[in-house]
DNA sequence: TTGAAAGCGTTACCAT
DNA sequence: ATGGTAACGCTTTCAA
């Protein structure tokens, strides 16, 4: 009994200055053996209900929770997934579009009793990281953001030998592999359409980084619009740059004050878009009236749908269902429920804003 | 010798299907102890230069990396460092300062050789995530990130005796605690400040919720600025709501509609201030000339500074780099080289556009 | 300068 | 249904 009591009162003071509570001094309080504790927590059938009463009220009064390092090693797994953001671009803010692919997947994460390990490095560095994650144990399977035209990282991962999963596609990549993505090029191919079909002719594309495979096709899209109608889009307004305000703002203002200025944009990036708009009001020009404006990735999605406002397709949105839909995948994978490479395609949709969306040319 | 290529061989193929290598094995490999091999490894001045030579050529051709969680088991340290993320709002996407705080951060970590370990877990159920991330020792430190006004989760982190800090600060809380904090309040007396001396009297704030600390500054330089010059800032012109377009948007169209519109706008985002744009452009109003909107949290930080164009002060930037400080300080307070709580105060500066900017009253 | 062995906190196999 | 014990891969103390 002073036995007994002695824990108790270790326990006790363990619990106030918070100080560790294992497996060891859980089973000792309960007079159970370490395996049996561990069973009941872990809901293996053969432990009696009684005892696993006791173990799951003894676990939640002394706030024990396992050490997740001891585990993994046990079991080989670490419940840890990767997401490696390459520090590519001169500037350290980071696309808007990042944060909500991150919180798409880690809400599966957390939902699933994983989390996300997230690490920032140079570009260069990059394959050196996932060869360390791998062979560190740290992680049980990578997510690559981002792919450029004919990634190399996808096969390096193949050969790695770990679960793994794309966010967005690798035109030149033939062999097969997992991935979530929208459609850039048909997404592109009906803003073009649109303008177009108000009677634009001179549009300019102000496009993402080509290096990026999203902006190869939609760029195509933007092409395959025209080619429909057997017009040539003028390639002197077809525009590639990483899609920061400053683009926006200083090639609108160029082609602008040439001979014959473009009556609508379509910009890839709401950031970019921000610029073109800016400089757009400094010639004393008005959205919406003189001038068009169409943009991807839009931020729009916040306002509701279906009613009397102007409905607005969510692009963001649809970012972070794709986290949600490659968490998911790759959550499957790493637990083995399904096996060969999966393919997504979320259909994703322009958004047409009121003031500044399409008008007709005037 | 039979006995060494049987290794070699073993090896080379381990290599090949990329197996992971272990300390024994590599041990064994270069007939030394695993003692010695993870003394010459970890820079322990007792082993000869010979043998580190040695030691870290082998690790190299195997792509040797210990085993993360096994290290963390044996030190007791994780090096990892974990940040939440309440799904606190309605929506899934995630404020874009978001991106730029953790990218900044977790620079600084994969300089220092720690990871950030991501969970977004609802709001409800942040404190006992803390508790596991303690107590399953899979972190080192807790970053809080966003707090409200009198915060009790900053308490709770005290008492967790885990190191921690907090981006932004907690009005109410009156013990010491570590933070990283824009000037909030200083940034928009000043902002109001310009827009009164242009002669604006009817400026609506459009503001964040005011359960974030963060929005209780922010009026109350607001407020503070109309108070010097003995004025009354009108109480029906300020709001607060989450940051969304559509609260910019209906919120304008209403209160343009009012006897007394605005003649200014002073918004708490650049997400509502879109809205508040596009509001303004329905009502056939030009932005730059009929009225003015100033904006904080902008993302005119891409814009280059002391050229020819005006200049924008990078508020944006200035998250990423509250993520580093941050960072650096932790990792300070984790390795003990620094010990009591720390405060940094960043001195952030509204952002004026271009056409956007505040003009005087016409 | 090097090595043997104990220990970190789990899980899992094999008994009973 | 429960328990003893050997792993998991590393660090660290103690000896030599």
């Amino acid at each position: 009994m002073r036995f007994y009591s002695f824990f108790e009162q270790t326990l006790q003071s363990a619990l106030d200055i918070s100080l560790a509570v294992n497996l060891k001094t859980l089973s000792e309080q309960l007079g159970l053996s370490q395996t049996t504790v561990s069973r009941g927590l872990n809901g293996y059938p053969d432990v009696s209900e009684t005892t696993r009463k006791r173990i799951l009220e003894a676990a939640k009064k002394y706030n024990y929770s396992p050490n997740s390092r001891a585990k993994s090693l046990a079991t080989g797994k670490s419940r840890t997934i990767g997401h490696v953001i390459p520090t590519n671009s001169q500037h350290e803010m980071v696309n808007p579009i990042f944060g909500d692919f991150v919180a798409g997947a880690s809400t599966v994460y957390a939902e699933n009793g994983y989390s996300m390990l997230l690490t920032r490095v140079p570009e260069d560095a990059e394959i050196d990281t996932y060869n360390r994650m791998k062979s560190s144990g740290a992680v049980d399977g990578i997510v690559l953001q981002g792919p450029s035209v004919d990634d190399k990282r996808i096969d390096f991962l193949r050969k790695l030998d770990i679960p793994y999963a794309v966010h967005g596609r690798s035109s030149g990549i033939t062999s097969d592999y997992p991935w979530v993505d929208v459609n850039n090029r048909r997404a592109f191919q009906r803003a073009t359409d649109l303008l177009l079909d108000l009677g634009h002719r001179n549009i300019a594309l102000l496009n993402g980084l080509e290096v990026m495979d999203f902006a190869g096709r939609r760029k195509q899209g933007f092409i395959d619009a025209f080619k429909k109608r057997s017009i040539e889009a003028s390639p002197d307004l077809i525009f590639s740059a990483e899609m920061t305000e400053a683009y926006g703002y200083k090639v609108t203002t160029e082609v602008l004050a040439t001979g014959s200025p473009p009556t609508a944009f379509l910009s890839s990036s709401l950031i970019t878009a921000l610029g073109i708009r800016r400089a757009i009001e400094d010639q004393g020009l008005r959205m919406g009236r003189d001038i068009s404006v169409v943009t991807h990735d839009d931020m729009l999605s916040y306002l509701p749908n279906g009613d009397s406002e102007p409905v607005f397709t969510a692009t963001r949105s649809s970012v972070s269902l794709a986290g949600r839909i490659l968490a998911q995948m790759l959550i499957e994978k790493i637990e083995e429920k399904s096996k060969g490479p999966d393919a997504h395609l979320l259909e994703a949709e322009l958004v047409l804003g009121q003031s500044t969306g399409p008008v007709s040319v005037r």
